[in-house]
DNA sequence: TCTGGGGTCCTAGGACCC
DNA sequence: TCTGGGGTCCTAGGACCC
């Protein structure tokens, strides 16, 4: 059996956590940039705000006193996400951690009639301890166990637990279940569905497999799987993240390339810094710069490209310097550029890396590297970028970047302290 | 005026191998 | 004139997740 915690509108949460006023009105966290709304609060919901409205679209709500509104503090969220996962671990240490804000749990071993107590009894401690509300699904399968969450979720009588351990409970389950809700059914393919006659996860598991199978894949006969009970969605072993993407839209449109160059450099320095936490190289650098597609009376212009590394690199004048070629060959005058990345991609565990045959930097490359673990070592005890590559942009991150209702560095980090102004 | 960021997996088709 | 069969690897794009 599994258990699904899942942190209740997880960001609105720990907005409150340090804002009581907050508690028991409308509220919603918005994504960076301060663009669209990314979390809601039960009120917000209630409302009729749908996830991923644009903010400007709800002014009225706004403005009217009626909607508090934050922008995001992903350094708060990652504190208490740290701390929640912490908990769940000290119960349950065989744990994957699935977001930010949920993590399947293991219950392999433990008797089935312990499970909702404990289950209870971790619901309790993570807001006691916390202050951030969490709901558990207990269920054969991950799939079923998202089920089970909805409903702990939506019913105060489970007292914010729900199991789904026998198959009465089950078919029930998925006949109250909307097949748009159903975990793995995304929005291309629930109309389809709908269309077809399926409207409950209690349709979609009564077709024939070669029904689901010809219409959506193996992905989709898993999840037909998954809801009957028999589990095939295994744990990703990978440690690794196979590519590490930096990107970010900026609250002007860039019509200057040194300025972009500014932000695409720091781009390519903070993924360098990701790469080389977890102990990996890159053997691809990839860049991407977009105009505003929201503007149609702006001409428009998105392109991408990348270069491959031989050998692969985590040091950040190499990548650095990599992104500014990239940005080279992909800048055109005349457009204003709304939004940038770097993508690094092709990685491997740092200490299996094969020498190129033609690398004749090999020395500058030792030196690159030891230049970079020094960086690391700086900022990580002085702050962000306190060393850089002088293309990157001195000052805080969000420099550039809307934020206009952040709330404050509650739980907070050196580095944010030393460098917010 | 204002529309996020960061990932994974699957599939189909082409290039290439013997 | 005839012009196989069976593989792997890579890539781009689609779909999904939070």
């Amino acid at each position: 059996m599994f258990a699904l915690a899942d942190c209740n509108n997880f960001f609105v949460s720990c907005e409150r956590v340090f804002q009581p006023e907050l508690e028991g009105r409308p509220v919603v966290v918005l994504s960076n940039n301060d663009g669209c709304v990314v979390a809601r609060s039960a009120e917000s919901k209630a409302l009729g705000v749908p996830m991923g409205t644009p903010i400007f679209k709800l002014k009225n709500l706004v403005e009217s006193g009626r909607l508090a509104v934050r922008s995001s503090n992903y350094t708060l969220y990652g504190d208490l996400s740290r701390r929640v996962m912490n908990i769940l671990r000290d119960a349950i240490p065989d744990m994957e951690v699935y977001s930010i804000d949920e993590a399947f749990l293991n219950l392999e071993g433990l008797p089935e009639k312990e499970m909702l107590p404990l289950c209870r009894e971790l619901v309790k401690k993570v807001k006691k301890w916390t202050g951030v509300p969490v709901s558990i699904g207990i269920a054969p399968t991950k799939t079923l166990g998202k089920v089970a969450n909805h409903f702990a979720k939506r019913y105060p009588g489970y007292r914010g637990v729900c199991m789904i351990n026998d198959d009465a409970k089950r078919d029930k389950a998925l006949s109250l279940t909307p097949i748009d809700d159903v975990w793995g059914i995304g929005w291309r393919a629930a109309p389809k569905l709908e269309a077809a006659g399926v409207r409950t996860a209690a349709d979609f598991v009564a077709r024939p497999e070669s029904w689901v199978r010809g219409r959506m894949g193996i992905t989709g006969v898993r999840t037909w799987k998954e809801l009957q009970g028999f589990s095939c969605i295994e744990e990703p072993e990978l440690e690794r993240r196979q590519s590490i993407c930096t990107s970010r839209s900026f609250a002007e449109l860039i019509t200057d390339k040194d300025e972009l160059l500014l932000r695409v450099s720091d781009f390519a320095g903070i993924c360098a810094a990701k790469l080389r936490k977890e102990h990996s190289v890159a053997g691809e650098v990839g860049l991407f710069i977009q105009t505003n597609r929201f503007r149609a009376d702006l001409p428009q212009y998105a392109p991408w490209a990348s270069v491959k590394m031989d050998p692969p690199v985590s040091s950040t004048p190499e990548i650095v310097s990599a992104a500014s070629r990239l940005l080279d060959s992909l800048w055109q005058d005349g457009y204003g550029y709304k939004k940038a990345g770097v993508v690094v991609s092709d990685t491997h565990p740092d200490d299996e890396v094969q020498g190129s045959l033609f690398d004749d930097r090999l020395q500058d490359r030792e030196r690159e590297n030891k230049l970079s673990a020094i960086m690391d070592r700086v900022n990580a005890a002085a702050g962000r970028n306190m060393l850089r590559v002088a293309t990157q942009r001195p000052g805080h991150y969000s420099d550039g970047i809307r934020r206009e209702h952040c709330s404050g560095l509650y739980s907070t980090s050196w580095d944010e302290l030393l460098l917010v102004r």
